[in-house]
DNA sequence: GTTAGCACTCTCTCTCAAAGAGTGCTAACA
DNA sequence: TGTTAGCACTCTTTGAGAGAGAGTGCTAAC
């Protein structure tokens, strides 16, 4: 446990170098900071700080930088979240506000602001399709040999896909076929689509012939389609602002991570848990990423967290505020999917 | 008209800062490249092309690269296209050959693989809404208060949105107005869709109330939507590679412009009307792009130009090469949608 | 336990000189 | 007359060295 004058200083070194990018020295600390001891002091606890490991020298005479773990000690016990300035609300509010005519335009419009206002990279992912409730199964045929499916959940989403309708297969019969799905899975999640339940279906149908079969495991093969969910980027040239991105290599190695849609998925479903979850530099899965840090939060539909929101940063981010902003928006985003969907 | 002389130096001159990136001296390009006359008269030849307009000195004591005159010089009848390898046709023919399940995929697949083997940035855009045929309209009611719409044209698309069914509209008239739409539209361009169309609905539709008519308004808006058309990127790593894109600030600039769906489609559309075309450097509308070239072909769908793709990368790229990738993708993409779309 | 003082270290910046690459001009050559 | 060799000149790049600045750790005094 640390003594409160080492959680000051701790406290006033990340905060100073959150702000200005440089490495803080004992001098400049007393002088900026008033914490009614000297520098030599300072000096003192510095070194005690240094050696427990919150704290890292560039080199000998540099000030020092939080390390990984001083980061983690002031977001856990120092950091104060203070309340979005009533201008920031209005902005992300506003955003969403407005009549928007399609789901899509909620989320890229939840991206682009969330990455105006935090000034940093923002990501927001699209309710897992597994975790998705079943409603109902359409099938529309378009001529006489194409059928799109119509699959409803309860998220919202409406996904169609065309498939070739079986030799044989009368409009009526793939009507039935609907009924018979939406009837036995309506409230079901998608994942728990088992093998059972397609037994049961298969009886249903087991008059019939192979190739109907063959159409219904076509079928249930489009739901258990992992994958369908969508990223959004926003604010990544924000990124570049930041002094630590200042090397071509690092912006290099950042943004292949953020081309990959799989990373980022990764990156945001590690910590679809809890409530506001922070993942600082090396606590990230990813070694290319070990140099920023990531504030992510749940969105709900139906009272189910079904989706992530998330801001990407370097581990010097601001994360007070950038945690305000998550949560802000995390409400925002709930209650606009909510209106959205009626 | 440039003597066959200067024609042979500025080609020279230009494949080798492609390849090189680094100002072309006199006593270099004659050490190189096997011209027949020595250092001496290269410069004077030079010192003519620099007058000219073909060639710039980054300073006096320089060898020169080529100016946007230069460049475009080049691409219009000094280059040489050669075939691709056949290692790297095998490599696009391969991404697009395996059994791809959405139309999503065969684009994203085409795009991944358009900027490994370019080695620069690559863009697909997706058919153009507003030029697509419209074929049928469904509308699937999905309980007593919500109704699918469903947009069906020619090149695949199957379009759905939900929209709220007006008090007291039956199943049956749903139905019948979907009947009318789709007669009515059948092998019309989207784009087309007149006020005076507009009339003919709503006087079939006359002898019902405000109600439906605003239903009718809303959904013939659904129509009209633009905006639709989504551009798939990829490799924007791979310009970071660029010994030009070295400094974060050029970096930044582009990746602005990346960021911004609409500038991509702008880019894309410009020139969709040749075969191949190739914008180089301050031909580009926008400012920031006028470090970068893009080459741009359209890909067909039932014989007919619907989308755009293309490579982009600084102006000093190797055009040679990204037109015989672009030609040979335009082709591969062209035939994998037909066979997609059966 | 706290602080002042001091020697020491390391980076950053500036300057300066030398090296290197390339040019333009002039005069000689075929 | 076109081509070439020679040469002085220009400009950038690189590396070394000096000095400033910031910060540390240690010691000794308060």
């Amino acid at each position: 446990m640390l003594s409160d004058r080492k959680r000051a200083i701790l406290k006033a070194i990340v905060s100073d170098y959150i702000q200005r990018a440089e490495p803080v020295g004992s001098r400049t600390l007393a002088r900026r900071y008033n914490l009614g001891i000297s520098p030599a002091t300072i000096r003192n606890e510095m070194a005690d700080l240094d050696e427990m490991g919150y704290l890292e020298q560039p080199h000998t005479s540099a000030g020092r930088i939080p390390s990984y773990m001083g980061y983690r000690y002031f977001v856990d016990s120092l950091m104060e979240t203070e309340r979005l300035s009533p201008a920031d609300e209005e902005r992300l509010t506003r955003a969403l506000q407005q009549r928007l005519s399609k789901i899509d335009t909620v989320f890229s419009q939840a991206t682009r602001v969330l990455s105006e206002v935090s000034q940093y990279v923002s990501l927001i992912m699209t309710p897992i399709f597994g975790q998705q409730v079943f409603q109902q199964l359409q099938l529309v045929p378009l001529d006489t040999h194409y059928v799109v499916v119509l699959l409803v959940t309860d998220t919202g989403l409406v996904q169609n896909r065309v498939m070739e309708i079986p030799p044989g297969v009368s409009a009526a019969e793939l009507d039935q076929i609907a009924q018979v799905f939406t009837k036995l899975l309506r409230g079901m999640p998608l994942e728990n689509l088992s093998s059972s339940f397609l037994q049961e279906l298969y009886s249903v149908f087991s008059r019939r012939n192979k190739t109907l079969q063959h159409f219904l495991v076509e079928l249930v093969a489009s739901f258990g389609y992992t994958g369908e969910e969508k990223v959004y980027l926003g604010g990544t040239t924000n990124i570049l602002k930041q002094p630590e991105f200042n090397d071509v290599e690092k912006v290099r190695s950042l943004l292949q991570v953020l081309e990959e849609r799989d990373h980022l998925c990764r990156l945001l479903m590690d910590t679809a848990s809890e409530d506001i979850a922070i993942t600082i530099g090396e606590e990230n899965k990813c070694i290319l990423m070990k140099d920023c840090s990531i504030v992510t939060a749940c969105y709900e539909i139906n009272g189910r967290r079904v989706g992530t929101i998330g801001v990407l940063g370097p581990t010097r981010m601001d994360y007070a505020r950038v945690v305000s902003v998550v949560e802000y928006m995390q409400k925002l985003l709930s209650k606009a999917l909510a209106e959205f969907l009626c």
